[in-house]
DNA sequence: AGAATACATTGACTATCATCTATATATTTT
DNA sequence: AAAATATATAGATGATAGTCAATGTATTCT
């Protein structure tokens, strides 16, 4: 992952209920309708922000019924893990 | 630190620039004229990405003479990639 | 079939951003 | 003192973002 591929993972992370979302996806798949009772947001403000994070590949995405269910896409997010984590302070200060 | 702190920081490295920055910085200080020879940015932009990693706790700033000397910030910095290494997938997919 | 549920799409609005040019300030060199 | 260097500030502009209300679409329940 070069930095203008890290760059888009951040710019969708920039967002503190974006942040949230992957958080809450850390303990495993979840519908929108679940995901919606942990914000005051409207829902298509949610859906907008989940757009966001699956398009960056964060998210991949399954419709069962009428529900959407999402998950972490755990190779992309990965990836940018590293990518931050090998962003090391080589000097104490 | 917490999703907001975070996000604040993902919003500061959302930019492709600010992310070399960052990646050039850590291999130690650097003044802005060293700097922006790696960058087709002007004077006045990268001033202002500096201005935007500084106020979010990334980097640490010293004058010296006419030149202004950057460092990252480790403290700060080991925090953040503390949070994100802490975004895991708990199942594989 | 009709109502309810879950999600997506559209369009609008306000705010913020990255970038530039022009200019100002501070320091060093000649 | 004047010129050059390094950085900061101010103002403008075009682009993008987060949010909402309204509406559309697909699925399930009664």
């Amino acid at each position: 992952m070069n930095s203008s591929e890290a760059a888009l993972i951040c710019r969708a992370l920039s967002d503190a209920n974006r942040l949230q979302i992957v958080e809450l996806l850390t303990m495993g798949e979840q519908c929108t309708c679940e995901l919606q009772e942990h914000f005051h947001i409207t829902q298509p403000t949610l859906t907008h922000h989940m757009t966001i994070l699956s398009d960056c590949g964060l998210l991949k995405s399954r419709k069962d019924g009428r529900k959407t269910f999402y998950e972490l896409n755990c190779i992309n997010l990965t990836d940018f893990r590293k990518f931050i984590a090998g962003l090391e302070c080589k000097k104490n200060s």
